[in-house]
DNA sequence: GGGAGAGGGCTTTTT
DNA sequence: GCCCTCTCCC
């Protein structure tokens, strides 16, 4: 058997001594600092499966932690791949879903029912504002009261902590405080609460901390840079026992303190486990010799990191090509630049491959105005969660199906919401005959008699189809969420915030300009509801926000902005983070970058436009002058 | 009081 | 670009 099982491990061939090190020194505290591009997904996979296949551990006993769904879901497939079974029990999860699956079990212990709520930041914000009011707090800014009781939870500081460390009378402790109370009386939590929870039970009941602590034998972590103080609490105190606990990360890539990322814990990782072996992965496998080099001398300015440096892991045969650095007149020059730039380019590569890397969101506006000008597609990545709400992906569906009656998914989705009697047994039935005709599910439909809700809705949606482009898309979509009862089920069921934001795509969609079409194919791609999967094999250009980019890579990489102020943003003043920031922004290309800035911007005072001169970004200065060049215009 | 429209200000985002 | 706030009008 275990033979057998090491036979499966061939994968372990492909890894080099550095990854397989990090793979097999699987007892004792184990911290590898992965720089970017260095395979750190697969020594993470790997070694689950190792610690598995090699029967150190059963699967069940083998905890791996992450911070996103989309990570979590991607190493549940390699690692059943990896161990070739389909087990769906596997403890790998992101630190909130692991948390919420063992505080069903043991909600009570906390003054939960199991059937505790979660609550999101609408939901947050609602009740925040609620108790402001109430209480007539001095508060104007609910978002940012929001904020610091986060930034408190982040820190694993209870209500209760804060106001023994703070001035009691401090509002904010008081806040804290009655927000907590309500939540606990609506039998709600937030996500802050499922780690906090989880660690007040932790430390109240040894019994079933001691369950945990031997269930879980070894401990994955990834994106270890990640860790706020409450994750790493967490942490400790399930790795307490076995310390068997193998964190991996990359310090230079840490860029979310603002979200409570305590980079320290990284830091002193090895200080808290003094036992901890260290394993270094510096081959960098993704990007060309300059490129790299320009980006280790970057982050070489930062003091507050592990010594490393990362370097060129694959053949040297490869052509490499230098860091150009553009100086444009303003921001406007920039936007043209580049977008001139990326026609040149996308006759021998495809535009999947490139994309703009900005550090603000409102720097995008430039760019989408000229790409639409060239004609150039694009997609912009992250930003709103809007598009992922249930009522809107609804109403989506209800467009795409009236759109196109082929669409079987999106007919899937709304067939019987609201309800129409179209349950599991008359779904059964349409899918066997469009399966048997090879037909889609709504000309499948129309073959049956029954229920009549569905032969009505059918009917609609001849009718709302002939209408497209005849009345306004925003009448059509009113019309149909209308006669669809769409709307009246939320109204039935009280939801202002569904309705809010129902009326909100309404506005979106009559303001877009586009034809229904265009207006679908623009929605930003989500976790929920893979709707970019349709689109596949469509090419877009890529724009999102440095952070936004983290863990993705691409051909060629454009940066604009590259100005002090912007680039490193000038705000609170971490520019240890605001270099990381830049520093992934470099390492996402495989192949090229083009680093831009403008010299001069324009302000608006009360009467007049005033032309202000930028500084480049002190970065810049920072770049080794054998890997880069300047170009002035 | 609330809905609509205009204008100013703007980190970064996941669960 | 989007969001929040302010104002105006019903």
């Amino acid at each position: 058997m275990l033979s057998d099982n090491i036979k499966q491990m061939s994968w372990l061939d492909s890894l080099n001594s550095e990854q397989l090190l990090a793979v097999k020194t699987t007892e004792g505290p184990v911290l590898v600092l992965s720089g970017a591009g260095t395979g750190k997904t697969r020594v993470l996979t790997s070694r689950f499966a190792y610690i598995v296949l090699t029967e150190l551990a059963k699967s069940q006993n083998v905890l791996a932690v992450t911070f996103t769904k989309k990570a979590t879901q991607e190493m549940r497939d390699r690692i059943l791949l990896m161990i070739n079974t389909k087990d769906e029990q596997l403890w790998v999860g992101t630190f909130h879903s692991i948390c919420h699956r063992i505080l069903r079990q043991h909600a009570r212990c906390i003054g939960l029912n199991n059937d505790f709520a979660i609550y999101d930041t609408n939901d947050q914000l609602r009740l925040i504002k609620q108790i402001i009011k109430e209480k007539k707090f001095d508060f104007k800014e609910s978002k940012s009261a929001l904020e610091m009781i986060q930034l408190l939870k982040d820190r694993n500081i209870t209500p209760k902590m804060y106001e023994e460390i703070a001035n009691s009378i401090e509002d904010i402790a008081s806040l804290y405080h009655s927000y907590q109370n309500h939540l606990n009386i609506l039998n709600a939590c937030d996500f802050g609460d499922l780690l906090l929870h989880c660690i007040t039970i932790f430390k109240n009941y040894q019994d079933i901390l001691n369950e945990y602590q031997n269930q879980f034998q070894y401990i994955l972590v990834d994106e270890y840079q990640d860790t706020n103080l409450a994750q790493n609490e967490w942490l400790n105190l399930l790795a307490s026992k076995h310390r068997n606990i193998c964190c991996v990360g990359d310090d230079d890539q840490s860029i979310y303190s603002w979200r409570g990322a305590e980079i320290t814990n990284i830091l002193n990782f090895n200080k808290n486990y003094p036992e901890t072996k260290i394993v270094y992965l510096e081959k960098n496998y993704r990007s060309t010799k300059d490129i790299i080099n320009v980006a280790a001398d970057l982050i070489d300015n930062n003091t507050q990191r592990h010594p490393k440096r990362m370097q060129l892991g694959k053949s040297t045969d490869e052509i490499s090509a230098i860091v150009d650095i553009y100086q444009l007149r303003d921001e406007s020059e920039e936007a043209n630049f580049v977008v001139n730039k990326i026609e040149a380019i996308k006759k021998t590569t495809k535009l999947n491959e490139l994309a703009i890397l900005v550090r603000v969101r409102y720097q995008i506006y430039k760019f989408e105005e000229k790409l639409k000008k060239a004609n150039i597609s694009y997609k912009i990545f992250g930003g709103l969660s809007f598009y992922d709400h249930q009522e809107i992906l609804d109403a989506l569906a209800y467009l795409r199906v009236v759109l196109n009656p082929d669409d079987d998914r999106a007919f899937e989705r709304i067939v019987n919401v609201p309800s129409r009697e179209v349950g599991t047994v008359t779904m059964r039935k349409i899918r066997t005959i469009a399966y048997n005709q090879n037909i889609s599910l709504v000309n499948a439909a129309r073959q049956l008699n029954k229920p009549s809700q569905l032969k009505s809705l059918l009917l609609d949606f001849d009718r709302w189809h002939s209408l497209i482009s005849i009345i306004s898309n925003a009448e059509l979509l009113k019309k149909i969420l209308g006669e669809s009862k769409y709307l009246a089920m939320w109204y039935r069921k009280n939801s202002e915030e569904r309705l809010k934001n129902l009326k909100k795509l309404i506005k979106n969609i009559d303001n877009s300009g586009d034809n229904i079409k265009a207006f679908l194919e623009r929605i930003p791609p989500s976790m929920n509801d893979k709707l970019h999967e349709i689109d596949n094999d469509k090419e877009y250009l890529n724009i999102m926000t440095l952070h936004g980019a983290k863990g993705l890579e691409f051909d060629v990489v454009f940066l604009p902005g590259w100005e002090e102020g912007k680039v490193p943003l000038i705000r609170d003043n971490n520019l240890e983070e605001e270099r990381r920031l830049a520093y992934v922004g470099l390492t996402r290309a495989r192949k090229k970058v083009y680093i831009s800035y403008s010299k001069y911007k324009y302000v608006y005072n009360d009467y007049e436009c005033i032309q202000l001169s930028n500084q480049p970004s002190r970065f810049i200065k920072e770049l080794p002058s054998e890997s880069c060049r300047i170009t002035r215009r």
